[in-house]
DNA sequence: CCAAAAGTGTTCTTTATACACCCATGT
DNA sequence: ACATGGGTGTATAAAGAACACTTTTGG
């Protein structure tokens, strides 16, 4: 036995991990961060930022620490996705990963991508590459999630920043839904809602009417929808 | 070191297990299939079935065999419901669960509850006693998961025998989701979908008119499906 | 003054809701 | 014949979809 495998256990049992894929939306597209990995195995391939689960955390604190250790990203929309099990999902054994996914203010974060010491990258999503591990089945998942979720609850609002217009609003949803709204139908159900604070601001250095500035009354929302009230679009 | 503790490891790991909440749908009621605890912690008392991980199954075989293994049932609907990660969720130390929850059609297992040996019991919702482990919660999360899935996907259906009546159906919708409905809209709208196959068979020795029965039609289901099908109640 | 995107209302169609009487069966 | 629950249609209200012109701004 080896001097270093100093935890021992009656059965055997797999190594636990968190995963997040992280979500950002800038340039009217949808990224994701990710982490070029150093080492082996798939050394060099791209990969969800993660690591163990210590045994004095759980797994949303695991997760949320990882995310901070390798993109130095904290305080953000983070949510368990899906446990992905399967038997040889690592090559160096049977490895367990609870996968989360996050939304970004990417705007914010946007000094990360150039952090060559983490090698962390912004990818849009038409331009991922292979994924190391499961990751591409994970990121199908996520993306499954994020478009199921965002069309009855109000999430989007986490991948913009905190003052943000309609057209982005709507662009932002015909991109993540891969849909066309019409735009006075959008704004109609979104205002409707009551749920947008009016910023009385205005974009300026356009070459055409700039459009207004809104902000998302989040306590409203959660005053609502403890009664039931639902953000659909 | 114990001499069995022969499995060893350079990091802590935490013991992953699954556990599976048992839905089942009798007498107009949601009924919950609970086993009683033989051993400590929590002898005596009630929790979902389940057990540790093995090295040669992913998490999904194991809420399976456990299933079956722990009280009979096979080849039902099970699906993940979410990790549970506290660190304090098990007095044994560190144990990571992975929840299922499982809907099941209970008319073709009623004899199970009666299986002293296994010391399994249906409980209607209603008079669950408090669980072991950190399960209140699991079952707290599951029926969100169940009410809110049933409302747009045809899970319900799991839940009845192959033949059933729309009285029956609207029954278990009404119980799940606790609302009422109108019986004229209810029938209107399911008939609508063209997913029920009439099986020109009644209901008999009832001193009324008996309901006709139907089956649910899956595999037309499963293509409208793939096309984007909804099947909202 | 032109180009570019923002802002704004109304009509029509579809879907959801509300509601009451007759029918079949067993006792 | 009566009690019980099953089966059926229509009218109204609400929500969603379709659609075109005017406004603001910078170049």
């Amino acid at each position: 036995m080896n001097e270093q495998q100093k935890y021992c256990y009656e059965y055997p049992r797999p190594a636990v991990t968190t995963d997040c894929v992280i979500f950002g939306f800038d340039e009217g597209e949808l990224k994701l961060l990710l982490i070029e990995r150093a080492l082996e195995p798939f050394k060099g391939r791209w990969a969800f930022p993660g690591g163990f689960l210590n045994m004095n955390e759980n797994a949303d604190d695991c997760a949320q620490r990882e995310l901070f250790e390798e993109t130095g990203i904290e305080n953000v929309f983070i949510e368990q996705l899906y446990t992905f099990t399967d038997v040889d999902r690592d090559p160096r054994g049977r490895v367990v990963t609870i996968a989360y996914y996050a939304l970004v203010k990417l705007s914010e974060y946007k000094v990360t991508a150039g952090d060559d010491a983490k090698k962390a990258q912004w990818f849009p999503l038409s331009q991922i590459p292979t994924l190391a591990f499961d990751h591409d089945r994970i990121l199908r998942i996520a993306l499954t999630r994020l478009r199921g979720k965002i069309a009855y609850q109000p999430i989007g609002f986490e991948l913009l920043p905190e003052k943000f217009t309609l057209p982005e609003l709507q662009n932002l949803y015909e991109t993540i839904l891969e849909v066309q709204l019409d735009r006075r139908n959008f704004r109609k159900k979104i205002l409707s809602y009551d749920l947008l604070i009016d910023q009385n601001q205005s974009v300026t250095g356009v070459a055409h009417k700039g459009a207004k500035y809104y902000s998302f009354d989040k306590k409203k929302y959660e005053e609502l929808s403890k009664r039931g009230f639902n953000f659909e679009i």
